[in-house]
DNA sequence: AACAATTATACCAAATCTGATATAATTTGA
DNA sequence: TCAAATTATATCAGATTTGGTATAATTGTT
């Protein structure tokens, strides 16, 4: 099942409650997916709160613009290893992304 | 990162990048790699308290029992997201997760 | 010591992730 | 509005990660 079906829903008027409940996924993926989407937001608003642009990190982390897309959104094809080597590379300090972790 | 440091982790089998590279991104780099290892570890403690033998803890991850090892042992070849996935198939909580990150 | 149970190492094919490129869509500013 | 800047989508080849299997080494028990 994918995004795609899921956007149709919802623009068709359905309100899908939450990614967990959707995709039928088991208590420990779902909260896998939310950690990773958690993780994605934190790395946008942090890249955006440095005055980067995506291409700016990009380079600073050795690789694409269309990467750091795909980073800040969550997809699927980033792994939390990548989207950790993002933060870190704009300086936040590990403990700050424990207690986001925490929080969140 | 000291010569030997790098040296240690080179043989543990992780490729830290080159010299320019190296001087650059080596606290990102090393700061990654600690994090990693932490959840490693951590992932073996709590296995062991939950009182799972790597086998155990492999057939309810869907993996084998050479892989817990891995993964356990921090190998350069298993991701950030395998170890959470073990971690979260522990019951390990997100909270304390986050916690032993900010701690550790 | 001998045996069983557990953990570690070596290797592989398949799946997934990555950086790169091209380009489309969107946002921003004059 | 219009052009420039920024962000998003599509695609792909190469690299990395994965689970599996075989087996070696270690640990624990009698």
């Amino acid at each position: 099942m994918d995004t795609a079906k899921k956007t149709r829903l919802e623009n068709a008027g359905w309100k899908v409650s939450d990614t967990k409940e959707f995709l039928g996924l088991s208590e420990e993926e779902s909260i896998y997916i939310e950690m990773k989407l958690d993780m994605a937001s934190m790395l946008k608003t942090e890249r955006v709160k440095a005055g980067l642009t995506q291409k700016e990190l990009a380079k600073r982390l050795g690789t694409s613009q269309p990467r750091i897309t795909k980073m800040e959104n969550g997809d699927p094809s980033v792994t939390l290893d990548l989207i950790m080597k993002g933060l870190l590379s704009l300086q936040i300090r590990r403990s700050e992304i424990g207690r986001a972790l925490q929080t969140a």
